[in-house]
DNA sequence: AAGGGCACTTAATGTAGGTTAAGAAATTAT
DNA sequence: ATAATTTCTTAACCTACATTAAGTGCCCTT
């Protein structure tokens, strides 16, 4: 089956018309890594589902410093919600990071899809629900843990991004330069 | 109206039987200040409205060190999202910083609600989503901008705040120390 | 295979913010 | 009112992390 529909299934179940509603409101695309699906300054329209590859969000502070707010790899959901929701221009850009393919919804499907299928109304709550509680945990980590502690949490949280990602978009992510998270690396290999 | 009812408004609209409804599951209770509503290490079973007040939530590292995560006040919502989800005992405590009127709804009673009225599964979903936005605001944030800026940030977005609340507590949701906080403050006044 | 960019490292120096400690001011309790 | 606690301030000193800068390795592209 369907990843998306597996992640759907999740949390709801859907018969098998109600999938193909779903299905014919999306749209599945590739994308070579380094494409940007979205930039800063345009209205996000949509929302994407990551079936292979890698994407990231950023935004970039004083037209030079990059900030990597999350990752998203094979069955994360991920977008500029607030962009999304309020309709106005955002500040995050989406990239790939590693060939992709993505399903896209568009704000105006899934509109039409919470009137048609009720329950994908719990899904999505249920969505942004489990995605603020780890933004509130990354917030308290942010504020209470240490550079290094945190980078062992973005480890056994995500072993496969390691080897994946340039490491400088983890020192992003963590919140230190690359330069520093290079020391601090340095600094745990010796242990 | 009821403040509840009028906040539901804003994104819902409910017949007269749908809120008559909706108030039969919840309870409304006045508190003191420094009541604690939920301690770490239980397992949150409800979710709260402010009608007057202020209420916090916070966590505590090492046993000794707060971090404020949220301030909620007249026609907030709060709560600790992660064990109330999960089930599981959490990590927050929801503390009463100024006499309030709270109301009370339990998770079953939210769950029986979400079948009789699933206009308020959307509701939840919206609030959800926009508390997901403004967490993800504050870590980028965070990420970016010195201890300054959040706080001249902070009071232009909660100006009502700093005059009701300790100031160590919004220098621990600032991200800072009292110490330090104080010191920032001294120099800013110079200005 | 050579050249040009990226990504990563290392090291010197700088700074925002933390820690410790002690006293002053403001609340709260008696 | 007075004592007791909590909150806030000030100041000396400390550290985690930033900045700057130079050099190394390595994937691209042609």
């Amino acid at each position: 089956m369907l990843k998306v529909l597996q992640n759907i299934a999740k949390h709801v179940s859907l018969t098998k018309e109600e999938e193909a509603l779903f299905l014919s409101k999306t749209e599945t695309k590739q994308f070579k890594a380094k494409t940007i699906l979205l930039s800063a300054g345009e209205v996000a329209t949509c929302t994407y589902f990551v079936n292979s590859g890698i994407l990231r969000s950023f935004n970039i502070n004083d037209n030079i410093i990059e900030h990597v707010l999350h990752f998203a790899c094979e069955g994360w959901w991920i977008g500029d919600m607030y962009s999304y929701i309020s309709e106005k221009p955002g500040n995050l850009f989406i990239e790939v990071l590693e060939d992709a393919e993505v399903v896209i919804i568009t704000k105006e499907n899934q509109q039409q899809l919470y009137q048609e299928i009720p329950k994908l109304e719990r899904f999505f709550r249920i969505l942004a629900e489990n995605s603020l509680v780890s933004h509130q945990e990354r917030l308290m980590d942010n504020l209470s843990l240490t550079a290094e502690e945190r980078f062992e949490k973005f480890c056994s949280k995500y072993p496969t991004l390691i080897q994946k990602v340039p490491q400088k978009h983890i020192a992003s992510y963590i919140g230190v330069t690359p330069e520093f998270f290079s020391k601090m690396k340095a600094r745990l290999l010796k242990k």
